[in-house]
DNA sequence: TCTGGGGTCCTAGGACCC
DNA sequence: TCTGGGGTCCTAGGACCC
C-alpha cells in the first residue's frame, strides 16, 4: 500500500526545542576518564553480570545490552568489563547540564545522560540561528567532556526526540515543522517515544505502522481511538507543542522501590523472605536519606515464570523504619507464599511519601513510639556511614546478607547458618535489630 | 530481548453518597 | 422493592520510560 506522503499542518508558533542524549553515555565517560581506553571495545555492567553500557567498538562486535559476561567474551575476545561508576557518571551529567544552561536556563534533566532545552526566542539576542545554537552546544559539549552527543532541534519534545536519535553517534539533526513528515514516513510508530508494546500492536490492528500513519489520521479518530498520552504525542507530532520543557528539578519522590533477584531460584520460605527482609531494609535507607516516610507499601514476590504474587499493606502511622513494614510483610507473607514454587526475585515499594517532619502527630503514643525507632535509625545510618553500608542490619536480613557474601549459589547454607542462630528468631520476629559487625 | 532495577502517569471500575 | 442519575474518591493495574 502506497501511502502519500504529505506536510502535516503546523502550529502557527513553533517552538525550539533541543534534545541532547550522550551516546553510550557510560562507556564513553570510562573512556573520557582513562583516554587508553579510546578506540576499545569497553564494555560497562560487571558488578550486575550483563551489558549495561558499550562503546561502539564493542558494538560493532556484535555486544548488545544484557548481554552476559562470558557471551560478551565470545563476541569480543578483547574487550575490557568495568563495574558501573554511577558517582562518576553522575558528575559527568551535571557538567553536561551546565555546558547546557550557559545557553538557557530552561533545561529539563530528563535523566542521566538526556536532557531537553528550550531554546525559543534565544536567536536575537545569541544573534545566532537556532542551527548555530545547537551545533555550538553539541560543539562545548563533545570537546569538553571527551565523549559525542547526538542533538536534535525540532519545534517539540517529541520530534526532538525523534531527531536527537535520527544520526547517531554523534548526530545533528534539524526537524523543521514543514518537514516532519519526511522524518516521519520512515519511522516505524513504536520507535516515537510514548508509544510502547501495546500501542504499537493496537495500531497495527488499525492497519497504522509508521508514524506518518498515526500523525496523519484525523483528531477526530485520534480522540475517540487512544488514550490522552497518546492524543498529547499525535499534536506533538504536529508540531504543537503540549509537554512544557520543566526547569525544575525532582525534588522528592512519589514511591521508592527495591527489588532484587537472586540466583539460583529458591523454594525456601525463610530464605525468600530474608531477600525481602533486604530490600525492605535498603528501601528505608534511602527513605531515610531523603527525609520520607512511607504510610503505604506493597511487597510482592515473582516466580520463575515471571508471575507476580504480593500484598498492599496501610501503615498506621508514617515510617521508615524497617522493623514496622518486615513485621507487617511477615504477618502477610505466608497469604502470599504459594508451596512448591520456586521464586526468583522479591521486591518492596513504598508508597504514599511525605517528609518525616510532616508526619501527622496522633492521639495515642504510637508517634513516641515511632520516634523511638527514628532516632535508632539515625544512629544505624551514622554507624553505616562510618564503616560502610550494612555493617548494621535486621536478623530477618541474615540469610540475604550472607548469601551475598559468598558470591554466587549459597543461599540455602547461609539460610542454614542462619538458623544455628537460634536466640535471634524471637528478636527477628520483634524486628529488633540485631548489631552485627562485618568485616 | 529468555528477561536487571527504578521510576511516573493514566484509566477503569468499585465504593459510597446524595 | 424497584427504579434513576450523578458526583467524588480510591485503588489496582496497565503502559511506558530510562
Amino acid at each position: 500500500m502506497q501511502s502519500k506522503v504529505e506536510p502535516l499542518t503546523l502550529s502557527e508558533f513553533p517552538r525550539a526545542i533541543l534534545h541532547i542524549d550522550g551516546d553510550c553515555f557510560f562507556a564513553s565517560c570510562e573512556i573520557a576518564l582513562n583516554p587508553k581506553l579510546r578506540g576499545l571495545p569497553v564494555v560497562t555492567g560487571k558488578e550486575r553480570g550483563i551489558a549495561s553500557s558499550m562503546s561502539y567498538e564493542a558494538k560493532a562486535m556484535g555486544v548488545t545490552r544484557g548481554m552476559s559476561l562470558p557471551e560478551i567474551r565470545k563476541v569480543c575476545p578483547n574487550v575490557i568489563i568495568l563495574p558501573s561508576d554511577y558517582e562518576t557518571y553522575s558528575l559527568f551529567s551535571v557538567r553536561m547540564f551546565d555546558i547546557v544552561r550557559r545557553y538557557t536556563p530552561d533545561v529539563e534533566e530528563y535523566s542521566i545522560d538526556e536532557c531537553f532545552a528550550d531554546m525559543t526566542g534565544l536567536q536575537r539576542p545569541l544573534r545566532m540561528s537556532y542551527e548555530d545554537i545547537a551545533a555550538k552546544i553539541k560543539q562545548n559539549l563533545d570537546s569538553e567532556l571527551g565523549m559525542t552527543f547526538s542533538v536534535g532541534l525540532a519545534p517539540t519534545k517529541v520530534l526532538a526526540k525523534v531527531a536527537s536519535k535520527w544520526k547517531k553517534p554523534s548526530g545533528l539533526t534539524i526537524i523543521p515543522g514543514y518537514n516532519a513528515h519526511l522524518f516521519l514516513a520512515k519511522l516505524p510508530a513504536s520507535k516515537v517515544w510514548g508509544i510502547g508494546p501495546a500501542t504499537t500492536a493496537y495500531l497495527q490492528k488499525c492497519g497504522i505502522n509508521t508514524a506518518l500513519e498515526f500523525a496523519s489520521q484525523d483528531f477526530e479518530w485520534i480522540k475517540t481511538h487512544v488514550t490522552k498520552p497518546h492524543v498529547e504525542i499525535w499534536q506533538e507530532l504536529h508540531g504543537n507543542s503540549v509537554y512544557p520543557v520543566t526547569t525544575q528539578s525532582k525534588e522528592s519522590y512519589k514511591s521508592i522501590s527495591k527489588t532484587k533477584t537472586f540466583t539460583p531460584a529458591s523454594t525456601d520460605l525463610e530464605f525468600v523472605f530474608s531477600q525481602l527482609s533486604k530490600n525492605i531494609e535498603n528501601a528505608c535507607i534511602k527513605a531515610r536519606r531523603h527525609s520520607l516516610s512511607a504510610k503505604r507499601f506493597c511487597f510482592f514476590i515473582k516466580t520463575q515464570q515471571f508471575r507476580y504474587r504480593g500484598a498492599e499493606i496501610k501503615l498506621e502511622l508514617a515510617t521508615s523504619a524497617p522493623n514496622e513494614i518486615i513485621n507487617l510483610a511477615r504477618q502477610n507473607f505466608s497469604e502470599v507464599w504459594r508451596k512448591n514454587e520456586r521464586y526468583r526475585a522479591t521486591g518492596v515499594v513504598l508508597m504514599d511519601l511525605s517528609t518525616t517532619q510532616t508526619a501527622q502527630l496522633d492521639l495515642f503514643g504510637k508517634k513516641i513510639k515511632e520516634n523511638k525507632f527514628a532516632r535508632i535509625f539515625e544512629q544505624v545510618d551514622k554507624v553505616s556511614e562510618k564503616f560502610g553500608k550494612h555493617s548494621v542490619f535486621l536478623g530477618s536480613s541474615f540469610a540475604a546478607m550472607v548469601s551475598q557474601q559468598h558470591s554466587g549459589d549459597r543461599g540455602h547454607e547461609a539460610k542454614r547458618k542462619s538458623d544455628t542462630f537460634k536466640g535471634e528468631s524471637k528478636r527477628q520476629r520483634l524486628g529488633i535489630p540485631m548489631l552485627r559487625t562485618v568485616d
